[in-house]
DNA sequence: ATTGAATGGTCTGGTCGCAGACCTTAGACA
DNA sequence: TGTCTAAGGTCTGCGACCAGACCATTCAAT
């Protein structure tokens, strides 16, 4: 017979798994670029990050050499041994991230639409069953953004935490996790964003205004407010590397019926 | 080192991605049991479907052999050979979804919540994405779905194309992914659910609503009826299964902090 | 009848990743 | 000073999956 329909090949369809390797490159350096390990601190026992990470042992200590041939890690044996972060990765270039999204087939406004997806559902399910203790946390990452306005590192860094913060709020372990990974995705572009304090003042205050919403149970303020949030982000990041695609993707063309075609 | 803090598990953490062959299993099963490959009709030949499943020409003949077991498909050699489509496997009773949900370890809800960022966000879109074209590919559909109103079966099968065709027009590659693995996952459940015809009437009403507010380009009006539509099927499979979770899941006592903790 | 082509069926070799046992190092601690 | 222990470092064997070549079957077309 024929081809699928558009449709079908949808329900059917899916991609192959990336490289385990790759993967535990990716999620390691993003980590400790998005400062979850913070420069000197010790990784994990490796066999407890292989778990966590979600490789075997074998693959983690395959992306822990890669990670220390480039100079971002460094391990050390003995009682008092582990591996420890020497110094965050150079963020690549524009170029480079261009490629790299080329690479993996995907473009800028895919990682937006998905995170924008993802991003205000979780604010609103945030605002509909975050804890009094959960509020009590956000609340307590307030001033220490607002004490690193000047650090644009430190300042990503809480930034990202409490965004998983909140999606944990969410109590959807899925979205917390497309959202995680929204996050490592736009690391390297984050960095490439030049920021200046008055955004992050900006930034802050719509972070207040969403932990507000959410301790008053204001499900569809949450989500307008972090629709505002991640829209100044996502003009900043288009006007940085231009909407690639939009022009590029095809009109669709879309064949109707799930059924196949001749 | 200690362990992690939740927010930065997620970060660092995944997990590990499951079987080729039991996800081509479950892709075609679905396929066949969503209507996406009609009885009788012919599946594309191996090599091609290989491509399209994501997964090598030998996993696929082992997925394949498996559903031939079942007496769900069958294959014939020679010139005019394919394999084709015998009959819907028989639904798994509600203890068997029960224990297939706690098997992956994931819960009614968590599909749900997944389903439900999804489809608002790709109505949304769709709204002021689709065009002219796709929205009469949607209209065209709507009066075949109110002709299936007495037969489950069919009119399931438009309703899936009809949320994949959206989730098209919404030009986002990823919640169109995300969203046909919504319905592959509900696809046992929703037969268990009882329907009556006045359900579907009402259900196509809103279809019909949803394509009124796309082609007027009223995008907050898409996603709140979108989001209607969801809840009347969610409460529907929760009343079915029961919250089985909400409670099961612990209190999330977070541990702030990106860092480690000893 | 013969041939060609489209399909499923089989086999081989190779790579990747995993599990788990084991070795080595070096400092804490008694 | 010796021993214990928590880490990294090594090795082996296994299973899953894949890519691709090749075989076997059937029937349409000639």
């Amino acid at each position: 017979m024929g081809t699928l329909s558009t449709a079908a090949a949808r329900v059917v369809g899916g991609r192959g798994s990336v490289n385990a390797m790759e993967l535990a490159v990716e999620r390691l350096g993003s980590s400790v670029r998005l400062g979850v390990f913070p420069i000197g601190t010790q990784l994990p026992p490796e066999r407890e990050l292989a778990g966590v990470v979600g490789v075997s042992r074998a693959t983690l200590r395959e992306a822990i050499r890669l990670l220390t041939e480039q100079g971002t890690l460094e391990s050390h044996r003995g009682r008092t041994g582990g591996t420890f972060v020497v110094r965050r990765p150079t963020p690549p270039s524009l170029a480079q991230v261009r490629h790299r999204l080329a690479e993996q087939s995907t473009t800028l406004t895919e990682i937006l639409d998905q995170r924008w997806a993802v991003e205000t559902a979780v604010a609103e399910l945030a605002a509909r069953r975050a804890t009094r203790q959960e509020v009590v946390a956000l609340h307590a990452l307030l001033p220490l953004m607002e004490a690193a306005h000047d650090d644009t590192f430190t300042y990503r860094r809480y930034d990202t935490e409490f965004h998983v913060l909140l999606s944990e709020c969410g109590r959807s372990v899925r979205l917390a996790e497309l959202l995680a990974q929204s996050h490592r995705e736009l690391a390297d572009l984050m960095s490439l964003v030049p920021h200046s304090p008055d955004i992050r003042r900006h930034s802050s205050e719509q972070h207040r205004r969403l932990v507000r919403a959410i301790e008053n149970e204001r499900p569809a303020q949450a989500r307008k407010v972090m629709a505002e949030h991640l829209a100044a982000t996502a003009s900043f990041l288009v006007g940085l590397l231009g909407v690639d695609d939009a022009e590029t993707a095809p009109p669709a063309l879309l064949t109707p019926g799930l059924t196949t075609v001749s």
